[in-house]
RNA sequence: GGGACUGUGGGGUAGCUUGGUCCAUCCUUCGGGGUUCGGGACUCCGAAACGCCAGUUCAAAUCUGGCCAGUCCCA
């Protein structure tokens, strides 16, 4: 098996070949950015979701699917959401041979699917909130090079669309969502940063975006999620309109939070190391994989216990692997690493003898478990080895972001800067292009480097109106 | 949106400049046999490719055009 490039220096090439070597998606479908979904490659996307579906769901939110067509005319309803959508929508013009009287297009996002319908749900404030939420595909023309996972065509998509009686309350749904959100990355072990976007860069049809960003390692960033506060903007072209308890006639504050299949590729990006994949146990296709290793002494033993373990473990709820193939142990160890299962147990005939299972976790954590209370070992090891990847994850994060003070500074950085900022869009456009990148945002909360308050604006030196701003270099 | 480049078995590649020496190289992978088995075994046998369609030519992996796919740079 050919060797992996080194992350640290081949970064794309890397994650490249992790994808591939993992199998976790095949990208040979002869279609630009749609990739298929591999047996492996499925089963980590079904745990994302499980993650994704018991924490919006714990918030309130139900689960609804519309369809993947929208008629023309609904879709350009709200004019700045067009003119940001309209370049990578693709088209249905036909059925059979017949041109369609009304174009449809293929949801690129489903706000123009949604809220006709919206209009029709909701009459009263008791109608109010409205909390749901899609998992389906979306699609977007990308022209840019597509990557597995990150940059893709055909994009599986969550999507939680919201209504609320006011715009405080769309408020506090945006401050749910980002607490939903930061249970989902501490179930994965991912830091991030939630930053509030300048206005140049928000969701197209917004009243303000916050993005949710991960630092990769040098100044580059990768997008892995948003929640918008749209105001009336969707509510006013649509007619989301409700009855309030004193009569009047009131638009809906709209509120929505968007995931996909990124996460999954900030988790291999963020975890993987020079071995392959690491999945945390929340999201692993196989949280364990049992390896019997032959001896001609011991007969068949070390694969009936193997097979045992297998059995047990699986009873107690876990995900489990029997490789009991013809390979020898070695070839399997480095596949299952290159797999990124947490969790290793090799059984031969010195544990058969013994009632015991030699472990090794994906960080090479090495310790001896007793068969007899095998099921709460392996959760107490499983725990712990989710608890270093997390540690492993927070300490690259913590030296990812370093301050910076002046616009020379930026163009060689090799972290994600924190730049004081003005608020300007001028001052903004002249750090990004000082960077070669992007001006991320400001910060939600407390912002990554403590720094106290910022001196000045590292564009135009102003003092007024400062406040803190990440830069960095959008993958 | 503009420009450049690339496409060879499942994966990675040599060959292309100068058409013939190529029923196409090597690594890996896959199938079968034997010996093996506590960190990628060895060995024997076998399978597997010139992106697609036209054109030039006695002759095309190699040259030309279109299409499809991929990559990079610029706006």
């Amino acid at each position: 098996m050919a060797t992996l490039p080194k992350k640290a220096e081949e970064f794309i090439d890397w994650y490249l070949a992790v994808v591939e070597a993992a199998g976790l998606s095949d990208k040979r479908y002869p279609v630009k950015g749609m990739n298929v979904w591999t047996p492996y490659g499925f089963r980590a996307r079904r745990n994302l979701d499980r993650v994704m579906i018991r924490e919006i769901e714990a918030t309130g939110a139900e689960a609804v699917e519309f369809p993947t067509l929208i008629p023309e005319t609904e879709f350009a309803k709200e004019k700045e959401h067009i003119k940001g959508f309209d370049a990578q929508v693709y088209w249905v013009t036909r059925g059979g041979s017949s041109p369609l009287d009304v174009n449809l297009v293929l949801r690129p996002t489903s706000e123009t699917a949604m809220y006709p319908i919206f209009a029709l749900w909701v009459r009263s404030h008791q109608d109010l909130p409205l909390n749901v939420y899609q998992i389906v595909n979306t699609f977007r023309y990308e022209t840019k090079t597509t990557r597995p996972f990150v940059r893709v065509r055909e994009i599986h998509f969550f999507e939680e669309h919201t209504c609320q009686v006011d715009e405080a309350a769309a408020t506090g749904r945006v401050a749910s969502n980002l607490a939903a959100f930061g249970r989902m990355a501490t179930a994965f072990g991912l830091p991030f940063v939630a930053v509030r976007r300048p206005e140049w860069d928000k969701f197209a049809g917004a009243y303000y975006s916050i993005a949710l960003d991960i630092p990769l390692g040098g100044a580059r960033t990768l997008q892995i999620g948003s929640v918008h506060h749209y105001r009336e903007n969707f509510a006013r072209p649509y007619g989301i309109r409700y009855e309030a308890s004193d009569g009047t006639t009131r638009y809906v504050h709209q509120t929505t939070f968007g995931l996909s299949e990124r996460l999954l590729g900030a988790i291999l990006a963020v975890h993987g190391d020079d071995r392959g994949a690491v999945f945390p146990t929340a999201i692993a296709p196989f949280e364990v994989v049992v390896v019997p290793i032959p001896a001609a002494r011991a007969g068949d033993r070390p694969q009936q216990v193997a097979a045992e373990i297998a059995r047990r473990l699986t009873a107690a709820g876990r995900r489990v692997h029997l490789d009991d193939g013809p390979e020898r142990p070695g070839a399997k160890y480095y596949r299952w690493e290159v797999r990124g299962v947490p969790l290793r147990l090799e059984i031969g005939a010195r544990e058969a003898e013994a009632g015991e299972a030699a472990a090794v976790d994906r960080l090479g954590q090495r310790a001896v478990l007793p068969l007899a209370t095998l099921e709460a070992a392996v959760d107490r090891t499983l725990e712990a080895f989710d608890r270093a990847l997390a540690e492993r994850a927070a300490a690259s994060f913590r030296s990812a972001f370093s301050l910076a003070s002046d616009l020379a500074d930026l163009a060689a950085s090799t972290t994600v800067r924190q730049v004081g900022w003005c608020g300007a869009e001028a001052c903004g456009h002249r750090i990004e292009t000082a960077i070669d990148g992007a001006l991320l945002g400001v910060p939600e909360g407390t912002p990554p480097v403590d720094g106290g308050s910022p001196a000045a604006c590292i564009a135009c030196g102003t003092t007024d109106g400062l406040r803190w701003a990440l830069a960095g270099r959008p993958l």
